[in-house]
DNA sequence: TTGTAGGCGTTATCAG
DNA sequence: CTGATAACGCCTACAA
């Protein structure tokens, strides 16, 4: 079954293409007649655009590309879903890429989107980048831009965030409110700019609280791991047997550090609170349920597409556009492990 | 900043068009000092072919569909993985689209990719889906096809699954060799085909073991949730309290089904032993660890999509193309819930 | 070894 | 109201 074109509409019709063309897009200069008898005879014949020519002609592909650390991640899925519901909402289709936080691999994806010409990109910058010439080019090629989550400051381009250093002051807030005293902090690898945040957050609010910083409570994740949690945990317990707080850099590690606990029965909240961070859903689900932060994630996805659909037809319209950034409203989630 | 074109090369090159293509894709009819200073300035004014205009040339676009009931996922966004993994290693990039587990929406993504003109689809079905024609005009117009996990047995498509019934039997048998009496079933909905499949091997394992089958111990899940879980656990309890071992249809569903047993001091395994399916990463850090079936997703997204690479492949070079199903193996993995 | 010419299917301009 | 013509950028017989 071959694709049917304008061109054999035209023919089987006996006109031009251009008319054809110009019914089918419904331009007042055809007259009504000639209009029903395309659409019509379109319909029949089930045409449709050929999009590659379609692409070629108006240089636009109406596909965005994303680029995320992992997809196997709740926060993760949880933004490509509200892109891609809002990419489809707005005739965008979106193309995934996982960079597995490696810069390598960000950096060759970037360039196969770029490549493919697509109109926009979306990304979560890798734990590992530390280098931003990639990004530099996207900016370079004027091709519309939006970071999320982990981002780089130095890069003009609209951003989607939360506050993680107010979100993690707030988390190791509650944990003193909640009565700690000697809170160890679990942070995530050097390089993002989140993890150096949510670090940041944390050591203001002991300053705050006037209670001693202590460089020997800070453990730092190189893969971020459930497996990593229950290590930590276990050093924690050898190090510093009198810490009655952990705030946890995120979720999946804090689920780490409970299951060390119940496994040697270390009671929480009673001798250890612990806070995680981003609500990932199995934390309302373990037991003891897991104190968090809750981070909107679907709605990330959808404030930076459309952010970027926002840039992208700036662009179209030559209008000049500038960057902006949306910060998205974090809260502490309450559960069985800080009461 | 514009883009470089092969017209520029030539021009500035004082040669043709032809000439300069040729001596990019290494043709054997170009001297070699053409050839040189043409990659030299190619390399130079960073030239990348206009995929847009490479596309209409060769009909083809080198990315393909995926349509899933639901990104946010374990099982799901472990085979996306797969496929983006594989694909990109093929030099394939992937649009995804979520149907939600609608029909309706699942259709019209179905047309977004072929109006695409994608090179082929891969797709599991939303449990809503009892029609066929969305599936059949995909194959009228001879693009590739490929359907995993949920798909239509009708359909003359390659496949990518897992034995659900045997599966299923062997988490069955599982419990009664474990010494349960009274096992209730808690089954996904009444459309696809591997909650039938599952529930059959449910039944077939009952009766290889000379257990009476019950229907009032088939419990149906709607939306396949982890409310769904507690509240069928609660029924259960109820209507059947001397039921002793229950085999439900996936793992978030299953721990739903601890989380009400754990509130209410039901013991587990001791009073009633529980096994999941799927694996989910969740279940092996709940408290009791779940006993579950492994089904190997992200295996199923790499084969899922190399199936569909060697119809593609076919298909270009005009070779008959014969679907094949691929099967792949599941296996039980005993943790505390059926100790 | 190089170049000419035609076409992929659509859209836009401009003339009739 | 209609249509001829020229792009968009690349590829590939076929000539020269």
């Amino acid at each position: 079954m071959k694709e049917t074109t304008l061109k054999q509409i035209a023919e089987t019709l006996g006109i031009s293409i251009t008319t054809v063309s110009k019914a089918l897009k419904n331009y007042s200069d055809v007259s009504e007649k000639t209009k029903k008898s395309v659409i019509d005879l379109a319909a029949s014949l089930q045409y449709t655009p050929n999009s590659f020519a379609v692409n070629l002609r108006t240089k636009e592909s109406r596909t965005i590309g994303l680029i995320i650390p992992e997809v196997v991640h709740h926060f993760f899925s949880n933004v490509i879903n509200g892109i891609i519901a809002e990419a489809e909402k707005n005739g965008y289709l979106v193309i995934i890429l996982q960079s597995n936080e490696s810069l390598e691999l960000e950096k060759k994806q970037v360039e196969l989107l770029m490549n493919k010409r697509v109109d926009g990109i979306i990304m979560s910058l890798s734990n590992d980048s530390n280098d931003e010439n990639h990004i530099k080019e996207i900016l370079k090629r004027e091709i519309p831009f939006v970071q999320f989550d982990k981002i780089s400051k130095l890069i003009k381009s609209s951003k989607v965030i939360i506050n993680d250093q107010n979100a993690a002051f707030d988390a190791t807030a509650h944990l003193i409110k909640k009565g700690c005293k000697k809170i160890a902090h679990i942070r995530g690898p050097v390089n993002p700019q989140n993890a150096i945040d949510r670090f940041l957050g944390y050591k203001k609010a002991l300053e705050h609280y006037r209670i001693a910083f202590d460089y020997n409570l800070v453990y730092t994740c190189k893969n971020v791991t459930f497996d990593e949690g229950k290590l930590f945990a276990e050093q924690i317990v050898k190090e510093h047997p009198d810490v009655d707080g952990i705030f946890v850099i995120t979720d999946l590690v804090a689920v780490g550090v409970l299951a060390h606990f119940n496994e040697n029965k270390i009671k929480i909240p009673e001798q250890v609170k612990v806070i995680g961070f981003s609500n990932w859903f199995m934390s309302q689900v373990i037991t003891p349920k897991l104190s968090t932060v809750d981070q909107p994630s679907y709605e990330m996805g959808v404030e930076s597409f459309n952010l970027l659909l926002e840039e992208m037809n700036c662009r179209k319209d030559i209008i000049p556009f500038s960057p902006r950034t949306i910060e998205l409203a974090t809260s502490i989630i309450e559960r069985d492990s800080t009461l």
